[in-house]
DNA sequence: GATTTTCAAAATATCGATATTTCAATTGAC
DNA sequence: GTCAATTGAAATATCGATATTTTGAAAATC
């Protein structure tokens, strides 16, 4: 199983290679997503030679993308031994949850906090175009899926907006991509499975509404919801080694 | 002021060029130490050509190490560009001062609670070693100051050893970078102007008492002390932009 | 037969050269 | 005198080629 057909880096969406100020940030966008969706197995050799041929770029422009990679630990690298798609675990998703938990909800309380008019009015603007983008959604249609993902993220970030902790939004990031691909291998497999929309409505009301004990509670349990999502398949499922 | 000479990069210490793994590790590791000493100061532009040049490396070497230090947030980058040392303010080191507290105290509070008598003797053995470079060190003499502080990172991850959340050790790890390069700025200015050795020896002994709350809130105030030696300093202090 | 050694193929790391972009000073227009 | 356009120098990004290291299979040794 592979050949550039079969396994051919996604296309559509994201950074084109002309729309990119960079030939490495394409690639990064590039490589990012094909990890996010799956196309890169999960502990999978990354050999230069072939990406580089498939992205069509230079040596260096490519090692430089999987560098970049490196901050978002979606890639690891090893001394004189080249680059993996970073391998996933249920002790990891844990572990991501438990902090993303713990970040979102602080992120959150203080967004509610400080948020001012424009804040609110960004909220619901995210959530509108969340809404549209649900009502579009067929897990079958990649690209709508793809859509919604980028609108739930917006949605959840325009609620943090608020918090002015440069480094809370930064590892809130990090987590954020982390659970992502977690989430996609339960999107791919069941459906949602679950009323998310009535979920983020919650969320939402309870922000607008500024109580943060509230929305801090909804934010938890919709966290934790993906996991469970996750749990049920993520068992014995060894990555394939190369 | 340039010239090899007066900025040369610190020679002794950390990786030598051979004893690295490969030549990009050698870089970063010379380059961010350059950076967390002030040599590089904060805001000034990286250029790659000069970089190569002086630490002999080829370009596109030097440019993976600097994107290596991206992750760290030790360094910037901007499109078409280049790379510049990150920023330095006093609002970023508050940012930091408050993140640290919370994810070293979380992740104390679950060594404390988790730790094995490996752990104990772990905590015991690093507390030692610091005492001792504490005896040595003097403030003219750099390798004693990287001594110490090499020893001060051992003793506080000692202390955390115990928490499994790998997470929660990755993203403290940059904060604690982060912090070292603002103490430093204290360091070389002031001395440390407070009996850091009795605050080590609290945490150590609440710890080992399996004491939590003391030893975060200890924790906690040893965290704010090295923000309060800082804040003295850093007033109106605009790194020189070039 | 199992372990070590040798060797070739594959992959990584590294380099210096080139193309592209940014920057800053100078010129020209209003 | 101020602003815009031009243009050359400096710096970045990008590439393909080469050196070095790893890997795995075949040969040799015990």
């Amino acid at each position: 199983m592979d050949g550039a057909s079969s396994l051919a880096p996604d296309e559509e969406g994201g950074q084109g290679r002309h729309s990119a100020k960079t030939l490495i940030e394409f690639a990064y966008h590039t490589l990012r997503r094909d990890i996010i969706h799956g196309v890169l197995a999960p502990g999978s050799k990354l050999r230069i030679e072939q990406l580089r041929a498939q992205y069509e770029v230079g040596a260096s422009t490519l090692r430089e993308a999987l560098t970049l990679l490196l901050s978002d630990a979606l890639v690891t690298a090893e001394g004189q031994r080249g680059f993996r798609v970073a391998p996933v675990s249920m002790a990891d998703f844990q572990d991501i949850t438990r902090m993303r938990k713990l970040l979102e909800c602080l992120a959150l309380r203080e967004s509610i906090e400080a948020g001012d008019d424009g804040w609110e009015a960004g909220v619901v603007a995210a959530f509108h175009r969340l809404s549209l983008a649900e009502d579009r959604l067929d897990r079958k249609d990649r690209a709508s899926v793809d859509a919604w993902e980028d609108r739930n993220r917006a949605f959840h970030e325009a609620l943090i907006a608020g918090c002015g902790s440069r480094w809370l939004h930064h590892f809130r990031g990090i987590l954020y991509h982390q659970s992502e691909r977690y989430r996609r291998f339960s999107l791919v497999n069941r459906g949602l499975g679950r009323d998310v929309h009535a979920e983020h409505h919650g969320i939402m009301e309870a922000a607008l509404a500024r109580d943060a004990d509230l929305a801090c509670t909804l934010t938890g349990e919709h966290i934790d919801r993906t996991l469970a999502a996750v749990v049920g398949i993520q068992t014995g499922h060894p990555a394939d080694p190369d």
